[in-house]
DNA sequence: TATGAATGAGGCTTCATTCAT
DNA sequence: AATGAATGAAGCCTCATTCAT
């Protein structure tokens, strides 16, 4: 049989990679089942074997995927920018947009690390050290040149990232506050902390 | 009908709390099996009905009794204490030291809300609610007795007590830094954040 | 220890028997569980087996002691009659009053023939015939005297009976008819039916 | 997506119908379990899910395409015959034909009322009394007409349909009287019942 | 007599996955 | 690419029953 273009397959694992993300976030990744994957996206179970090999590798394919753009997100967002001060401003907003922006997607890259097989759990908890990595980094930059008056550059790079993070469990977008007035306390919090 | 005291009862009972909180915080509660608990506890499944009447139960026990101390325990800290400064640094230094001795019951507490049936969760969110609203107010009345400097007081006090709880995701006993240490380390970032 | 005359035994024994004739006719011998049981009785579960050896022995017993007091209050009801067109009437109205009064115990010596053990099932079913065969005889004298006119005592014996147990289904106390009414529809029914 | 005639479908379809009546019929719906019931079938007890949405749903599914039956056979039976007399006899011979040859379904049909859930109770006994109903309109209609002799329609209707349903207690087609024979037995007991 | 705790079997049901069509 | 049917394992839970106390 000849493929269309842009044919229903790519569509439906389009449709799939949605669906699994919202249902795994709604539920979590154990109590997702395939039925109600395949149901929401209007196909059989046994179909979605077309799209992927395992329930495993479905959650291991949307949290790597998310973790690789994260990271090449922040990467492009420092570029050019090598102030310590002004490189950690650029990560605390960067962070806090963009767990704003994608709750779903971050939830899970943490909340489902547990659901993980140890192969593949390793590979992202890779990815995430090398993020806080580029956090320690600043700091300790920062620290070596005074700008910064910080005991424990590691530590304080974990609090920071966790105080940013916590957005993501409460943040909506009709809320109080809008995303730069948001942006602007969770900034003063970090720079008043670091900066003593 | 005179039952022994530390009969094989209430034995099993404090086992299968302890299994089931190991468990749950090793797997999660969905990927925990009653087979695996019973299995631990050593004991038939069927068994485990003596003692709770459902899995979900078993999970809204540990939650809330959890929930219950924690709460209790943060209040016994602050009594007596009416400085906000002061407060917020007892507030601090507690929530860090339960948070490094009982990871698995505050891991569960937050990462299990989803799994409690709604009536439930509702009751824990509550709880939970109660206990942000102490930090809360801290914040608000150093904020208006002039000694905090920070523009919300609400969204300040999640940032804290998300920096705060982070704790647990790496803590672990034999590490780098005691916990006194990182107290202070913490303590320092709170303090310099609210205080500008 | 010492046991009191008329102690709590006896009426344990009591309340097991009444109960059990309540749950299995509401819910069939099958579906009652002894939990249930033991629940409406006032006591533990293990208690139970103080009073019978296991749960099919209940149900025997239940219905044995039924068949074997319908046998003989048949029996003392014929006693003296010997005019078959006489026996007949008083079978009839015999068999509609016992049945209108102890609905439960009839339906369950029918409906949980099923659930009986082999052994047990073919004490149930000797005394059964036992009983229709005093109808079959009633009719086979009858016709030999001539003032039945029937074809066949032992299948219009099965129709009759059929008939008058059907009354358990739908009788109801405060029915529109009173039983005295219900035993002459019936009567004429039968009596008409069986001479022609 | 195109589906063979005769697919493997359709005929477990059937073959669990049909094992479903024999099981239940023999032991009774709570006492059948569904591992019995798919090894009968010879398969594995989570494929019966193909077929029903639960046990229940299986009972349901075969009482109610029974009463359905049963319910449109008789007016097909009935039809074009208008003198109540002729009807009276068309109804008798008819159902103790079908109560002969279906004895497990009729069996079924009343024995494991008990054993549906309201709603499906409900739906099932509706369809009985439209059954009942004929023939109290039978004999109803024959009373006015003044050929029937009978004091009370619907106890009649359900003494003479109890008396015939007896049937299915102990027929057996290799039995002592054909079936011919039977229907003329039970119907001279009917007709001289209801003419006086 | 009565209890609470335990057993071992089995209940109904759902699961991820496979595969011929 | 999709389907319907099947698998085999395992899920939570309930059962009748036993027994030391």
């Amino acid at each position: 049989m000849v493929r269309t273009i842009g044919s229903s397959g790519e569509k439906t694992a389009e449709a799939i990679r949605a669906a699994g993300l919202r249902l795994i976030y709604a539920r979590g990744y154990e109590a997702m089942s395939l039925r109600q994957l395949a149901a929401e996206v209007g196909v059989q179970p046994g179909s979605l074997y077309n799209y992927f090999e395992s329930k495993q590798a479905l959650l291991f394919e949307i949290v790597k995927t998310h973790m690789a753009e994260l990271l090449a997100s922040l990467k492009a967002r420092l570029e050019g920018i090598s102030d310590p001060l002004e490189r950690l401003k650029a990560f605390v907003s960067f962070h806090l947009l963009y767990h704003m922006t994608r709750k779903e997607l971050v939830y899970i890259a943490t909340s489902e690390l547990r659901s993980l097989e140890p192969d593949n759990r390793a590979q992202i908890v890779e990815m995430r050290r090398a993020y806080e990595a580029i956090m320690i980094t600043i700091l300790s930059d920062g620290s070596k040149a005074g700008v910064f008056k910080i005991s424990d550059s590691q530590i304080v790079a974990y609090a920071i990232i966790a105080m940013l993070t916590g957005i993501c469990e409460w943040y909506r977008a009709d809320g109080r506050l809008s995303r730069e007035e948001l942006v602007d306390i969770y900034l003063q919090q970090v720079m008043h902390g670091v900066t003593g």
